[in-house]
DNA sequence: CCATCGTATCGAAGTTTGTCGATATGTTCA
DNA sequence: TGAACATATCGACAAACTTCGATACGATGG
């Protein structure tokens, strides 16, 4: 059984989780920069929670600077984890859709 | 915030649907033949459960034979998902993956 | 060194979810 | 109609998860 994927597929079952991916996709975040675009959804404790989960999901890249702590998704693992749910839930279409290339 | 992928997303989050899915992939199987390849991991109940929450997820198709129910794993909404989820999540991936002709 | 600010962790409450045994529903066949 | 079989539903229980307030940790600047 592929763990990976099931991890994927677990840190993406929560709709505030998705939504905090959303906000950080192809941008860095502090902690704090999340909670405001989560506009008083959630508190902060609740999202360092959801992104330790992000990260231990491997979703998320974090850097620290300074006081801040700066988060952003990784589209990579994103990518590869899509990738080995259609190689295993949709071979008919892998084909199609998974370049035979490696991707960078 | 698009329900379907967070459905998707749900539905991927077990491993014992997850296992099921794999067994439902390219072919069709009754319920009990599910419960028999998963070899006494759960009880036909539970299998029941987690098909219909497949089903609702549209994950699978299902279809009546005499008493028997028959599944089989629904390719073509696993890879709209995927899609759906690179194009959120991994955008600067997308153009790599995802083809610009239609699936059919 | 101390106050402040951003972030993480802790403990608790409430909800959801997976699993089971028992049972109901539905289909076939004699 | 009644017995046998496949499947679905019900009720209960335990485990997992989301969320919160309170608090601890860590870095910065005076």
């Amino acid at each position: 059984m592929d763990t990976q994927t099931l991890a994927f597929a677990k840190a993406l079952a929560d709709e505030t989780r998705q939504e905090i991916m959303g906000h950080l996709c192809c941008v860095w975040l502090s902690t704090s920069d999340v909670v405001a675009k989560l506009e008083g959804k959630v508190n902060q404790p609740t999202v360092s929670h959801h992104l330790k989960k992000l990260e231990e999901a491997n979703l998320v890249l974090a850097r620290r600077e300074g006081k801040y702590r700066y988060y952003t998704l990784n589209q990579a693992v994103v990518t590869f984890c899509c990738g080995q749910l259609v190689r295993r839930f949709a071979p008919d279409y892998s084909a199609q859709i998974i370049p035979t290339e490696e991707i960078t």
